[in-house]
RNA sequence: GCCAAGAUAGCUUAGAGGCGAAGCGGUUGGCUGCAGACCAAUUACACGGGAGUUCAAAUCUCUCUCUUGGCUCCA
């Protein structure tokens, strides 16, 4: 298993720092406002990474923090006329929400900067004990020039950084120096959310949070470390400089994991533009496994565009995979009601299709004498294990479909290898988290009871060779978006 | 100015020294009462221009042209 870290600029061999355990960190939202989809993108993608990691064996300990206390969010409370904790709230729900609904599900733990203020105050009072931090009538600051080797990860150095920088608050000894905490007293603060510190009332600086946080739960060092490209500089080079001036300890992490941007027809997305897209817009018209897969059609590091064309596409690859599996399920049943199956399968088969996925786990497809399946197999795992190269994997399925629709038309496949290629596909399914063997419409009883009755009203038309109207009714119900097929 | 990423068939992309690229779209045919799905053929001996290395280059090197992004908050 490779893994590309953006510290050396090359993929290396995943060594974890505790046996079969991961601690996985990524950056999580600032809640104010709905999550868009670029924040789709990156925690897609970090879910399919903690999924895969969890498929190889690893346990993973995934956490993320919501950063509930910020600028923005109190401008926009402001705005609002309400606290800026409730705003956050709500926005901390909605993402929670958004996040579910993409299938995103591999978080083990959302921490709140503000639930850590302890922990967040008594590392930035260890950075003034140890002579890293400064405290003057402003707040604390992070002197980086203490720190040498400070930009080590966006590989920046200090006078470069001098001169392109115009900071206004001259409090500081160095334009470079960033606030570990902001003192918020007097007038011109009034209902702006403070907490007690040794410095007097205030907030924290935007880079202590993550660190105080992953100190708690992961402590000075752990495997790896995610988030946008964005936040390499100045976020991560502060986080490190931080957290590594108050252990001593370096690296502060393995693996530092960063996700390409998604730009919009080519262009940056940003509300100025107005091409910006929040991911509820977006499952108006799309459905979360469209997007899913959109997301996993490009390598996490690459940049994605996103169009309404390159989503079209993405919609019909997934009804591609779906139906072949519809088409294996058939051949399944096929072979099952001929009776052409040993009395074992025949026994799993009678089952219930959730309880049907539990057995697959026999019918192992690493090796089948099925030499198509065999070389997707191959290429998929192979590909994945590569710095988790969805594209690559999933470039491996479709001319084994391909061939494999020919082969179950042909019934040149045996049951057994039938039943591990169901397996690949569950497995499939888990790691990319999108359920390819769900290929039925999303209905409610009731309404699976009224298509019932509609398809045999058509089935009679049919064999009276009343095509008109048969044909009208499933013109209408695909107008509906309801498919039929005969 | 500094630092990245990229230019591959009509479209969207994968690949990264020799092996029929994939999906979408178009056309034609098969299956079907028709349509869809599926299959086949075709569009299609594709890799921005130029030079070099090599028996062999989309792939490596140099160079040019163009595109996008970052360098202030950002996933």
């Amino acid at each position: 298993m490779k893994i590309y870290s953006t510290m050396s600029r090359e993929k290396e061999d995943l060594k974890t720092l505790f046996k079969d355990k991961i601690k996985l960190f990524v950056c999580g939202p600032t809640v104010y406002d709905d999550a868009h989809i670029g924040h789709g993108r990156t925690y897609i993608s970090f879910d399919m990474i903690k999924r895969y990691l969890e498929f190889k064996g690893y346990s993973v300990f995934y956490l993320q923090n919501i950063t509930d206390v910020d600028d923005k969010i109190i401008n926009r409370s402001k705005e609002r006329n309400i606290e800026s904790s409730q705003l956050a709230r709500k926005y901390e729900k909605r993402f929670i929400e958004d996040m579910a609904t993409l299938n995103v599900t591999s978080v083990n733990y959302f921490a709140r900067a503000t639930d850590h203020m302890d922990e967040i105050i008594d590392q930035i009072q260890r950075l003034v004990d140890k002579g890293f931090a400064y405290v003057t009538e402003t707040g604390v600051y992070f002197e980086v020039s203490k720190f040498d080797e400070f930009g080590k990860l966006s590989n920046r150095n200090i006078e470069e950084l001098e001169t392109h920088r115009i900071d206004v608050d001259d409090s500081k000894r160095s334009s470079n120096d960033f606030a570990l905490w902001k003192n918020r007293e007097g007038e011109e603060f009034a209902g702006e959310p403070v907490w007690d510190s040794p410095w007097g009332k205030g907030r924290p600086g935007w880079h202590i949070e993550d660190t105080a946080i992953t100190e708690k739960y992961f402590g000075a060092q752990y495997d790896i470390h995610g988030g946008g490209l964005d936040l390499i500089f100045p976020h991560h080079d502060a986080e490190i400089a931080q957290i590594e001036a108050v252990s001593g300890k370096s690296p502060l992490v393995q693996y530092w994991m960063h996700t390409g941007f998604l730009n919009v027809s080519g262009e940056k997305m940003s509300k100025s533009l107005g091409n910006f897209i929040t991911i509820r817009e977006l499952l108006k018209e799309y459905s979360p496994e469209t997007f899913r897969f959109f997301v996993l059609l490009t390598h996490y590091r690459s940049p994605i565009d996103f169009s309404e064309v390159s989503l079209h596409q993405a919609e019909r690859n997934v009804s591609r995979i779906k139906n072949y599996i519809e088409a294996l399920d058939e051949a399944i049943a096929a072979e099952y009601e001929k009776g052409n199956v040993s009395d074992n399968i025949a026994e799993i088969l009678s089952l219930d299709e959730s309880e049907i996925r539990e057995e697959l786990l026999e019918f192992n497809y690493h090796g089948t004498a099925y030499e198509a399946f065999d070389e997707c197999v191959d290429q998929f795992f192979t590909s994945m294990d590569d710095d988790f190269s969805t594209p690559k994997a999933i470039a491996a399925i479709f001319p084994f479909i391909k061939q494999s629709n020919k082969d179950l038309e042909e019934r040149k496949i045996s049951i057994e290898d039938m039943l591990a290629v169901k397996h690949f596909f569950a497995d499939v399914s888990e790691i990319l988290g999108i359920d390819f063997l769900d290929y039925k419409d999303e209905t409610s009883a009731n309404d699976e009871a009224l298509l019932e009755i509609i398809a045999d009203v058509r089935a009679k038309l049919r064999a009276e060779k009343k095509y008109d109207l048969s044909d009208d009714i499933r013109d209408k119900l695909v107008q509906l978006g309801i498919e039929v097929s005969d």
